[in-house]
DNA sequence: TTGTATGCGTTATCAT
DNA sequence: ATGATAACGCATACAA
């Protein structure tokens, strides 16, 4: 079913089938008519291969995460995959978990793609680097600032002063830092840093295998088990939160009266949790569509074509940092 | 960067360059070595609207789900991503919910791939009557058998039959199903069968508004608060039964010993809530798994053109349904 | 083993 | 307002 069918069916030349389906140019009434109808009898659709050729473009984007287990990259999956798509343009996935040959993947994506938006240390920094001299539009979410791409992250080390320092009005003076290992100027280590700012050596960093509730599960039993524990447990996100409150309990120990613990991103899960979650709220679906516009300016050539976005978190106070006063702030 | 700067560059023809590049018909050793050197020089990457219009395909899939919000449609799409990319087929998303052009998008993404995997009440079934009539490899999950595709889903009935008969064992009378509006054929419509089928008019339908924990909370929250509630109440899916949980402690109500609660998918909170969910285990993965290789399949032209397939679940006890005898079963 | 030439399905330019 | 035709970038049948 070619466009040459429906211009015989027509009775008129392929430009003009065109030029009818696509509203560019000229087209009689009738013979608008007559386009139409055949296109709807033969149940024309028009090759998207041909139209990608000819256009020189895909109208499709990509994205790429480590994973889709928990509620973050999901939650920004959403939100770019709407935004997308009200503009227009298709979303192919990528996840880079468990894959050995990311390099050529990425550049397989690369190739059906007419932008990317890449979550940070998900892909080698020299396959960004390719990516960027290869001239294809680019978003960098979580990622350090760099030339040649639009960056884009939710503030992290205010958000964790902020928090550090509200667990300090606790009365906390022993704490702990739990979270996967950390790669310089990813979020989890711009809050750490900022977490120590303001606790100094009365932090101490302690890692788990991933950013999941088991890993959290298992690192913070090992923590909490052993004497002298953390009298506040500030983790790197919800899930290790939630996994460190399991630990927690099983051990006896009642949180926050025996252990303070916090999480970040604020996920559904963090509202629901016994005791609920104090955490640092993130915007994630914005992310997405941030990202998904800031894509889209840049393949339509507008703006600049790298620059820097933060985006503000908010500091949800909620019963799993200790006890507040009823009605304060 | 095309294939003739290539050629030009390595003193060779377009047709030996792809052929030393695709490995497909002979090239002699000194050759391939010029081409492969030209090709890095030049960081050449075929245009894929190129290939895929000379050879007819796209090497890439679809699936159409509603929404990414909870865990359910992630854990399948997660599956499927994983195989399809093993297979070297890129995966393009669509997610239905808030849309209005279901049809329009459906049909531009049945352009760009070689097969789609669809939920069941994502799409109007007319629509699938026209991608099905169009020859499209279709494989549907969760959808009634249908000639012309493969459908796919998790057994419903049985385990609802199951689940229904352990919960007589714990002596509870008056039960009520809570879930959302279902329709004929779906998955929780089977699940309300089944335990219809065991529980009679001792089960009563109690709909909420979507399947997430907002909606089962307040559906709860209601069918709790009135007066001769039931004993237990069997859910339709885990975010619902975690709503009804929460309810339930906030109308000061003790899960299980004033009222049993039960979920389905044995999604991640499922174990982590307190107290645990009892739940029905259903292989999201491996369905989105299967998916991917049946889909696999019917675009290799192996095997039938359609086809039903039934995976089997498992009951899961934990503590919401009721107390049980330590070391019974 | 290598090259030539054609087709894949559109879009868009340029005549008419 | 319409039609012929040249790209678009690649794969491949066929010749050499």
């Amino acid at each position: 079913m070619t466009i040459y069918e429906v211009a015989r069916r027509a009775g008129v030349s392929i430009a003009t089938v065109s030029r009818a389906l696509r509203g560019t140019g000229p087209v009689a009434g009738p013979t608008r008519e007559k386009v139409l109808r055949a296109v709807e009898e033969l149940r024309f659709m028009p090759s998207r291969a041909g139209v990608s050729l000819a256009e020189g473009r895909h109208a499709a984007n990509g994205i790429v995460f480590p994973n889709l287990s928990g509620p973050y990259f999901t939650e920004v999956l959403i939100g770019y995959e709407e935004v997308a798509s009200e503009l227009g343009r298709s979303v192919i996935i990528l996840s880079t978990k468990g894959r050995d040959a990311i390099r050529d993947l990425v550049r397989e994506l690369a190739g059906r793609v007419d932008g990317l938006v890449v979550f940070g240390s998900t892909v080698p920094d020299d396959v960004i680097d390719e990516l960027a001299a290869s001239g294809l539009p680019l978003v960098l979410i979580s990622h350090a600032e760099r030339p040649g791409a639009v960056t884009l992250r939710s503030e992290n080390a205010a958000s964790a002063k902020a928090l550090a320092t509200h667990l300090l009005g606790h009365g906390y003076r022993r704490f702990a830092f739990l979270g996967a290992p950390y790669a310089t100027g990813d979020d989890v280590d711009l809050r750490w840093q900022g977490v120590r700012e303001v606790l100094g050596d009365a932090v101490t960093p302690v890692l788990t295998a991933e950013y999941t509730v088991e890993s959290g599960h298992e690192a913070a039993l090992r923590l909490l088990g052993a004497p002298g524990g953390p009298e506040a447990v500030i983790c790197s996100d919800d899930e290790v939160a939630l996994g460190a409150i399991l630990a927690a309990e099983q051990l006896g120990l009642s949180v926050p009266d025996d252990v303070a613990v916090t999480g970040w991103d604020d996920i559904m899960a963090a509202r629901h949790a016994r005791p609920a979650l104090t955490t640092v709220r993130q915007p994630m679906r914005e992310l997405g569509a941030r990202a998904a516009r800031a894509l889209d300016a840049l393949i339509a050539g507008a703006g600049p074509e790298d620059g820097h976005r933060v985006l503000q978190t908010e500091l949800i106070i909620r019963s799993s940092c200790g006890h507040h006063p009823p009605g304060g702030r």
